[in-house]
DNA sequence: AATTTAATTCGATGAATATCGAAATGGATG
DNA sequence: CATCCATTTCGATATTCATCGAATTAAATT
């Protein structure tokens, strides 16, 4: 019936020392706004925003008596929320629009200078890997290359395309045939 | 094996859109804060200060590995801690010294004047009674009192002795005997 | 040892928010 | 219907905290 109340919300409900009191004298008996005050030395207004906090993701509910609002627990919805907070759904929503390869990108980025050609080789063997597998993708896949093609590609990044074509077949990110001339993108 | 940390650090921890991000990512996998800070868009010095905070509550564990140090994920930390989170001795402890009694004193105060009488008789149920509770200590326990003694001590509080006898007893915060004279403190 | 590189610490800044008082709202009571 | 009372809303303020840049630390490679 509800919207898909987002994950951080639930927690930035919870992470706060009042709010968390809140919840643990509810967890005993319901209370109203006013005996909340009392008990927290906080004023109304204070507690009915901290309360309306915990409604905002199902926490609590009020329902009216006499002249006041009991706000009471959602025991339910605290332990259906508290047993999927951290299931592999969860975990892939919140990582559902990060960015992965920026990493790579950052580090081609760094190495490059504004004609695309690579300012050096890094000497990071992570930061080596980004690079290759942003060279090799001037390869196109399913094409055999000869040795004299590779360096021609290569050469547009660095002179050193021994190392270059060294390292692309270590990495397996090209391959090779023969002791020869023979080579092409993987994968 | 180490101290405990407040509950509400722990929310606190994770009440932050990156710090979970951190977290969904390091459950797929180490990652180095470089890496984590070109993937979420955010300075390296930021990116530490988050894991830092993750760390205090044990969520996330450094090793280091050449010249970075690689965070994880400690999933049997956040397993326990996730299962653990709500049992009824962690909502004990976040209530541990809150002042239960503050709204019946605070009833009492707000119809007390400065001789200690009341000023009315709370017209609401639920302040009545926190009044009534608190007259009652009046009286010793153990004790039996006249009609006339019973009389005597509740026009110390107000006029209307007739009325707060019948609700003491009501309550069954006192006794009576038979038709006639005899009272006593309950409990 | 000197240099490079990543991480951390520190100080500052801007945004988020806990808290309050005052005013508005909305039921219940007479 | 007018009043009362608890609650809620609103505006303002003060604190907390995320973020950054600069400076420092730590570690490893030359």
């Amino acid at each position: 019936m509800s919207e898909a109340p987002e994950l951080v919300t639930f927690f930035k409900a919870l992470a706060d020392a009042n709010r968390l009191k809140i919840v643990g004298l509810l967890a005993r008996q319901p209370y109203s706004v006013e005996e909340l005050a009392a008990i927290l030395d906080l004023k109304p207004s204070t507690v009915s925003h901290h309360l309306s906090r915990l409604a905002e993701v199902g926490l609590v509910s009020a329902r009216a008596e006499g002249y006041y609002s009991v706000y009471m627990l959602d025991q339910s919805a605290l332990e259906a929320t508290t047993r999927g907070i951290f299931s592999s759904e969860q975990m892939a929503t919140v990582v559902e629009n990060v960015d992965m390869d920026a990493y790579d990108r950052k580090v081609v980025d760094d190495y490059s200078r504004p004609d695309g050609s690579l300012k050096t080789l890094p000497a990071q063997r992570k930061k080596l890997e980004a690079v290759l597998r942003y060279i090799v993708e001037a390869f196109e896949p399913g094409t055999r290359y000869s040795e004299k093609q590779v360096n021609e590609v290569l050469s547009r990044f660095h002179e050193d395309t021994a190392s270059l074509r060294r390292e692309l077949v270590g990495c397996k990110l090209m391959g090779r045939e023969g002791g020869g001339g023979e080579y092409w993108r993987n994968e």
